[in-house]
DNA sequence: CCAACGCAAGAGCACTGCTCTCGTTTTTGT
DNA sequence: ACAAAAACGAGAGCAGTGCTCTTGCGTTGG
């Protein structure tokens, strides 16, 4: 059955990977324009031709290399989300904190604390996410430049890469959704467009999640800040102009969280 | 002597300004990868080779008509300010207010509405050019994915690109100079790493501009969201998620600008 | 006036994406 | 189990590319 005929598809789906393996390699040696069908298949020692029988067009092995590019780096997001993932609630896992008072203290007191550490949390988790991102753009920036740089020319965006590519999105809105949740969020009071609001609201039912139209018109926006930094970065816009890049990096990235309302609490009270 | 040395090199300019024109063409037809010098030479009627004595190389031409669409945006972004430069205090030229009273009311409440509509001029002159910015990309898309997408492969931009790729920044940049010494720049109080401190230090320095760190630190974050808003809209990347891109663009400009301390003053008083 | 230089044209090289054909191998239907 | 059908690999070939080299023509300057 499934082993049989497997046996060629097997060999198919292998020889696909090769494919898109050593396309890759060539990709991150010289960059998408240089990426060439004939040296791929010259260097799997496969006459050019046959390479047609797996991907029909040069672009179409580019659109498989951005789709696993999108996935690549939205994984890389959602590890570092988990990785952050708020503890739940286990005692003696985090700093533990001298209890000598019992419950002495005001039970109000004790959740603000939980409040505030809860706070740090999200922000931690926005933070980490933000430089997952970046380390993944670092560590492949051809790749990057694939997804994020200029399109090629004849191509439009098929359906298939719609989703992996929404998936830092996803991540990042996550985060405040689950700070909304928690009542961490302070939402910005600033007038909103109808037409914005509009598509906050259309966007909010689409992903199903409950946020204020002007806390996801940030995140849009953070979203869209977060990439501008990094393809200044990587395609050389800060030469000459921001050298201490992690630090810059990171500065904006906790002025973004700030900006969506992610505050990082202080000590005792948040102003 | 100029005039008929002049000859020569007047055909040569003519000659390589009809190569760059035909160049631009293409690239607005096709994009840059298609872009084509034999298609080029082609179109202009002349051999292949011969398009070799104005350009040593393919990326020369994609060099100039990188420069030149760098100088084309950072003029637009100037011209736009320009526009909106403010008018010297002539009387009579702007909204003229009923002087019924004379002097007789207070300097000091002359002199906040003065700051006041100077400082919605700052907000004025500062969504100018970023929209400026933004209808010069949707005008010409092709050539800011040319200067803004992924650079070309082998590429590093040379010395010349460097000073017209500034001139938008340098606009922002002098908005928040005029407003920070007219007292209208609110400072953020943030604490900033050292090295983004350093970082801010030395650009002021370069560029002999009075701004707090803080500011120049925003101000660039400002600078890579504007990009980063253009790129993604232009790029496909708001697709199915903002539709209402003018107005999500105007409100994003606005929110940049109050980051950077560029405040909308109320009637009457900023709280 | 003639050498020197700038210029245009053509041929040619190595490369690209892509198509078509032609055997071979593997899978599948009966 | 055998034949039909589908998938596959290799080669030749087409049109196009960037770029180099050589050749001849025209203008420029000593």
């Amino acid at each position: 059955m499934t082993a049989i005929r497997g046996a060629r598809e097997r060999a198919r789906s292998e020889i696909t990977e090769a494919i898109k393996d050593e396309a890759r390699k060539q990709l991150a040696a010289e960059g998408a324009a240089k990426l060439s069908l004939r040296a791929v298949a010259r260097e799997l020692g496969m006459a050019s031709s046959a390479l047609y029988r797996y991907f029909p067009s040069r672009d179409d092995l580019l659109t498989a290399l951005i789709v696993d590019a999108y996935n690549a780096l939205g994984a890389a997001a959602e590890r570092a989300r988990d990785a952050h993932a708020e503890p739940p609630a286990a005692p003696g896992t985090t700093t533990r904190r001298p209890e000598s008072g019992a419950t002495s203290r005001p039970e109000k007191a004790a959740r603000g604390e939980a409040r505030a550490r809860a706070a740090e949390h999200a922000l931690a988790q926005w933070c980490a996410i933000c430089t997952a991102v970046r380390d993944w753009a670092l560590a492949h920036p051809h790749e990057y430049a694939l997804i994020y740089g200029s399109p090629v020319p004849g191509y439009h965006a098929p359906h298939t890469t719609t989703e992996p590519a929404a998936r830092v999105g996803l991540a990042l809105i996550g985060v405040a959704r689950d700070a909304h949740a928690a009542g961490l969020l302070k939402e910005p009071a600033e007038p909103l467009p109808d037409a914005v609001v509009a598509d906050a609201l259309a966007l909010g039912a689409e992903l199903d999640v409950e946020l204020p139209p002007a806390v996801l018109a940030r995140l849009i926006g953070a979203w869209a800040q977060l990439f501008g930094l990094l393809s200044f970065e990587l395609f050389g816009q800060f030469n000459r102009v921001v050298e201490a890049r992690g630090a810059f990096f990171e500065q904006a990235v906790r002025q973004l969280a700030g900006s969506v309302g992610l505050v990082a609490p202080g000590p005792h009270a948040t102003t």
